[in-house]
DNA sequence: AACATGTGTAAGGCTGCTCTTACATATGGA
DNA sequence: TCCATATGTAAGAGCAGCCTTACACATGTT
């Protein structure tokens, strides 16, 4: 159950995939039970297409995965779940992420 | 040294906040040692009006905080330290935040 | 007076995120 | 066949974030 100290690059990919209210949401549902995209986007009373997108974002970020599955009607649906993340943020988790950091790119040459 | 639950508005900027490379710098440089923004920025190697515009998004999102000091020769100068915060990212968290966040403001109406 | 240091901020450009609309595809049932 | 469900994705508009350049002001030193 411990916290497992993150590349600086890692977390700053979750923290700007949790950094959306709609995101936020997407999460807390997905926390209580999985759910398939056009059911979760009814219950969220947002856009498919947009959906589809923060999903997107979130998975890229490793905090929800996302497996095709075919229903008993033989529907293909896209069923996802979160990730069991754990990210302890204070000062001292900060300085220890950001030193491994990939530096900036210094300079796009001629 | 209990983490206070955020109400999710107040975590959303948080992580807004953080969800940036030159602001996790920030924020590292800050938690070993209070610093004045000149300095701070000749530090990090980044201008002085960026690093000017991070800090006060920084600071809107109570993860540091600047105090105007006047030094030995008479300079004024804004020292910065961090804010001691401290959050739990996990899905359950994550879901207890989401829980109190504003809603969408529903339409501007004609 | 001119310079070096500190502060703040406005203007403009560029990029990326956010969101809607629209199209494309597949399957089971009426 | 037509409709309802599910999936994915491309195109474009609009807005916020990021960053540089340039200006403003104040103070101690040369």
């Amino acid at each position: 159950m411990d916290a497992v100290p993150p590349n600086g690059d890692r977390l700053l990919h979750m923290l700007g995939a949790l950094a959306n209210p709609h995101r936020l949401r997407i999460v807390a549902a997905l926390a209580s039970r999985r759910n398939y995209v056009s059911q979760l986007a009814r219950d969220l009373g947002i856009s498919r297409p947009l959906l589809h997108m923060h999903l997107q974002r979130l998975e890229s970020a490793g905090l929800v995965s996302g497996v095709l599955e075919v229903s008993a009607d033989g529907k293909a649906m896209k069923y996802f779940e979160v990730a069991p993340f754990t990210v302890a943020l204070t000062p001292t988790t900060v300085a220890e992420a950001a030193s491994t950091l990939t530096p900036d790119p210094p300079e796009a040459k001629d």
